[in-house]
DNA sequence: CGGAATCCTCTTCGATACTG
DNA sequence: CAGTATCGAAGAGGATTCCG
């Protein structure tokens, strides 16, 4: 039974690859990378993956210690999986990618699934492309009415960004809005500008400085239009 | 016929993965990165692959524009294939995936298999990571025989580093050892100093300067062992 | 409810042989 | 040398069932 495929290159592509290479596995990571969820919230969020290939790659991820079983504190009480130190050092993996993608983006197309996770990883991934001088804080995405927020922290060289899913106890700024306009803002085809002139994207709380600070920031994070 | 999977996902990172997350296709995108090559040398660095499966790939990553091919200037006139500036801007991923596969390489493993190019790819991948304040210039490397240089330029944001196969016309600095040498010390396995002490990597030239200045490049590139 | 196990069909992989 | 053709083996994927 499955020996375990291996490339059998030693090198180090190839060692993550044969890792984290194999069909679902990296966009289980992108689930995992915002926090931990259950074995339904996996099954919900990586449409046709079939259970038992969920528990395999479950596993198999777990016996190589990037993924992690573990319950949730009271009240919650739940079997969840996370992410280990090692599963979240993929981040760079997972940024890297999400940029490349971004061109392949375009619009929705028939059939095509979509979470407002994955709108916060997009989000994610388009900061800290600055070098320093971002806007260190706290901002609250609340995408199809599911909360989300990034931590920028001005480290040594770009800014650390960490998403999770949930509300932030202290947000310096929480922005409303659907999925789709998310990405489509994260993908430069649409300007921040326009997106909160029309309304697909509101700031809430003290709108004029809100809106100015999210402009501000949007326009430092994201930069021009399409790198 | 083949109708291409998706994940059908309107995601930036399903759809990168739509393009290049099948079986070999990224470990072609590490042997591209390095300059052109012909079929037959990337049957050569893809061990395994099987004649029709690279085929396959090299066609379906034409259409997507991710691969070109092309006929090398006279006299080779050689029908190759090369990475467009699409492929080339997957650079980041190849970075992110080895810097997080040094951690699995240890050792070679019984029946692993291992090139000269496997090993320049890490070390490129090694550097980068201090911020500003590199060292500029051209480095050339004779891993097995094989000769590939790196060119660092000092850019705007962290260096700037281009990894092509053959010989630099003017390099500042040439380096001899062997593969696993190499990948020993990207890896942070074996410290720059021991392995030149040890004659396990020599410096061609003027013997004292640039050993002096291998180490100084060494150490800021790679930093203290094992981030 | 969470997840493991089974069964069956389909696609992809991988190795070799064959052709322009 | 550069692929195409072929075919057995392995993995994906969907449904369903069983177990705690």
């Amino acid at each position: 039974m499955g020996e375990k495929r291996s490339y059998g290159q030693y090198c180090t592509v190839a060692r993550a690859l044969d890792v984290v290479g194999e069909r679902w596995t990296l966009l289980l990571v992108r689930e995992l990378s915002t926090g931990p969820k259950r074995f339904k919230d996996l099954l919900e969020g990586l449409p046709g993956i079939g259970t038992n290939l969920l528990a395999n790659r479950l596993k198999t991820l777990e016996g190589e210690g990037v993924v992690r079983r573990a319950t949730l504190p009271p009240p919650a009480g739940s079997n969840v999986y996370e992410l280990t130190a090692l599963g979240r050092s993929l981040e760079p993996v997972i940024v890297a990618l999400s940029r490349w993608g971004t061109r392949f983006l375009s619009v929705p197309r028939e059939d095509d699934d979509l979470r407002a996770g994955w709108a916060a990883v997009a989000m994610r991934s388009v900061l800290g492309q600055g070098a320093a001088g971002g806007r260190p804080g706290t901002y609250e995405f609340r995408i199809d009415g599911e909360a989300f927020h990034l931590r920028v922290g001005a480290g040594e060289e770009g800014e650390r960004v960490e998403t999770r899913q949930g509300s932030a106890p202290d947000p310096d700024l929480v922005v409303v809005g659907d999925a789709e306009t998310f990405l489509a803002v994260a993908s430069g085809r649409l300007g921040p500008e326009e997106a909160l002139e029309s309304g697909a994207i509101r700031v809430e709380g003290e709108r004029d400085e809100g809106q100015e600070a999210l402009l501000a920031w949007y326009r430092h994070a994201i930069g021009p239009p399409a790198a």
